[in-house]
DNA sequence: GAATTCATCTGGAGA
DNA sequence: TCTCCAGTTGAATTC
């Protein structure tokens, strides 16, 4: 379906252009002058401004202003919407239970609704997450550390989760713990819980922390509790990742 | 300055406008087909699909496509573009340095172009975080129990900062753990954690967990670990602090 | 600048 | 539903 512009002339009007969009569930924009009222698990409000309301066909609402990455005010997929004209006001009011929470929107003039019905959703693929290189340093531990075998991956233990769990090349337990961003002090304690849930467990156990890179102060604590910090570079390892899922999608169209 | 909305007949056309926007740092809004790529702390890649791009006058940009509250690619405030037309396509590359991040938006088609010079922007006012409602406690904590006294805020425990620290009617040390919502088995444990570093450090030390509701899990761990738990009403909370901010306010006018 | 913590966090996987 | 954790997390505060 194809996308439609407008510019109304009256509130009134925006308002039956606003409740049609959100009837027929549009993929809309509406830049408007407008103020907030959020009340749910916090409260907030917010003084006459311009900003932009975005409207999804899956019921979630986002307001922006004029600075900023994140928006003001939102609330997310699943919402219903009400209009309705109040003391010269178009209000438009998005409410969403579990929690019960109440967007209101008081505009006082409508700049422009520009909408799309039916719009087409693209495929969107993320590359580089802690799971892609988790599982890539799975199948090659000697990127960790020679001789290293790995034999769990999310073992459970006790208070979380340990990422990788193996072997090493003199038969002692291996918790390894990952980190996509330079490790803090944090990434150490996590680990040394781990260390500590399992050596009581299974006995000994080294803990290794790989990270692309480490603060001061988990370097610090690292070495005074025996943790062995492993730095990888995120850049190579994304060019072997793209080359192995090559190599493998060459396989496939192969066979 | 007023509202501008635009349907381009064509891409080249839609590529003017779409410069004009960028270089006048107007607040604007473009449906269109397109398909982004993103290069940085990670990596993205999307099909062609319809989306929303905002762009701010502070030199952000977030791509929304029709699903879900978060968007699907951004840049954040201080990001630099710049626009050209490829293949029969119009290209939009946002950079940014520091980290150096690239995204790249290939637009097919553009359904329109809605913008505003110079937006007013509206105050904003967020309530009932959790620092509110921790300083309100502080002032009253017969609100958590009968004869307890707060001695510190944000005390350094360990592995973390306590939220509340006193000491009750019987002069026993108390930390005090403080959710803004229902809490769960992890808030119990981050409490056991903190009892048990102060417990070494300052001898007996009890445990209330303040919360506005507790999962099963939680309420089965707090028992057998012996802390208290203490539901908070957020509403009347919310109640009390507006009123105790109308009062300061009628004194700082009346004075 | 680095480090730490909060967020109306959101979102996803798993039990 | 609850638990756990990643996130291009962002944003604020502190040091």
């Amino acid at each position: 379906m194809s996308g439609e512009c407008f510019t109304p002339s009256s509130l009134e009007e925006a308002g039956r252009v606003l409740k049609q969009v959100l009837e027929q569930r549009r993929f809309a924009a509406i830049l408007c002058r407008c103020s907030v009222n959020y009340k749910g698990r916090g409260s907030s409000w917010s003084s006459p401004g311009d900003r932009l309301i975005v409207v999804k066909p899956s019921g979630s609402i986002i307001i922006h202003g004029p600075q900023g990455f994140k928006p003001e005010n939102w609330q997310p997929d699943g919402s219903t919407f009400a209009v309705s004209m109040s003391e010269g006001r178009l209000i438009l009011v998005s409410m969403r239970k579990n929690p019960r929470e109440t967007l209101t929107i008081e505009i006082e003039k409508v700049y422009s609704i520009t909408s799309i019905g039916n719009p087409v959703k693209g495929a969107f693929y993320m590359y580089m997450s802690e799971s892609e290189i988790r599982d890539y340093l799975k199948e090659n531990p000697q990127l960790i550390e020679d001789g290293l075998r790995i034999l769990e991956v999310e073992k459970p233990a006790g208070p979380g989760y340990v990422d990788l769990y193996g072997i090493d090349k003199n038969g002692v337990n291996v918790v390894i713990e990952l980190k996509r961003v330079r490790a803090g002090e944090d990434a150490v304690k996590q680990l040394l819980q781990y260390l500590e849930f399992l050596k009581r467990k299974t006995g000994r156990v080294r803990g290794i922390l790989v990270a692309p890179g480490f603060t001061e102060s988990a370097v610090r604590l690292a070495y005074t509790a025996g943790v062995r910090l492993v730095q990888i570079d995120l850049k190579s390892l994304s060019d072997r990742i793209a080359s192995s899922r090559r190599r493998t999608r060459d396989l496939t169209s192969f066979f």
